[in-house]
DNA sequence: ACCTAGTACATGGCCATGCATAGTACCTTT
DNA sequence: AAAGGTACTATGCATGGCCATGTACTAGGT
């Protein structure tokens, strides 16, 4: 029981909210998301990333395309489906709920 | 891959949380602690808040004492320990640490 | 005294997710 | 051709929330 352990279970399930709101904004690969979670101290590593695209993919929520690069292997640049961005208006309500109700209790008064 | 998932797993870690806050503005038995999670829409269940408080006391962060009821069986109440406040100060920053990286993600504008 | 209902606490097994680690395949550079 | 880097894949572990169930004690009615 320790921060850090914390931190990790803190993360579970918002992870996939943050992918799900990159890959809205424009086609994307993996170490763009990479490098944007990075950018605001969510610190994700290959071993969580490929494996949630890999879900979210088998779940019909997004699409990948092959693109060639001209350094270095082909990616796979990803998309929203339409039930994906079905999904992330009911992940957007979801999460804005749960936070709405730690904050009543963390910042109670009595 | 569905919504009722999702919402369990961004519950991870945030429920404990949750907890400590609230037997930190005093002494409080298991369901005054559900009573409050249930006011505010976070629905737990008895099968989920034993087990995490007995994890706070083995984590030495929170204790309890016995109390005769004149209604029922007897009840825990618990109180944190020095460590659990230390602890939930970090957890303080750690949540908001964690809404504020998310906060960047899901409102990005291009 | 007995039975039923209610209250309070506890546990075992299941599941999904994040992570560590290792591995594959392809490209570029020298 | 060799070396290093990039992108993706596969496997197994640890954690925590949940469901179903179980135990123990109390209160109230008959």
């Amino acid at each position: 029981m320790n921060l850090e352990n914390t931190l990790v279970q803190m993360r579970k399930g918002i992870l996939e909210y943050c992918i799900m709101h990159i890959i809205s904004r424009g086609e994307v690969y993996a170490s763009d998301m990479l490098e944007e979670l990075t950018s605001v101290k969510i610190m994700v590593v290959e071993g969580t990333l490929y494996p949630l695209l890999t879900r979210l993919r088998k779940a019909g929520l997004v699409e990948y395309k092959w693109v060639e690069s001209n350094s270095g292997p082909p990616r796979k640049y990803y998309t929203l489906t339409d039930a994906g961005n079905d999904f992330l208006l009911n992940l957007d309500a979801t999460w804005k709920d749960l936070v709405n109700s730690t904050e009543k209790i963390t910042s109670f008064k009595n």
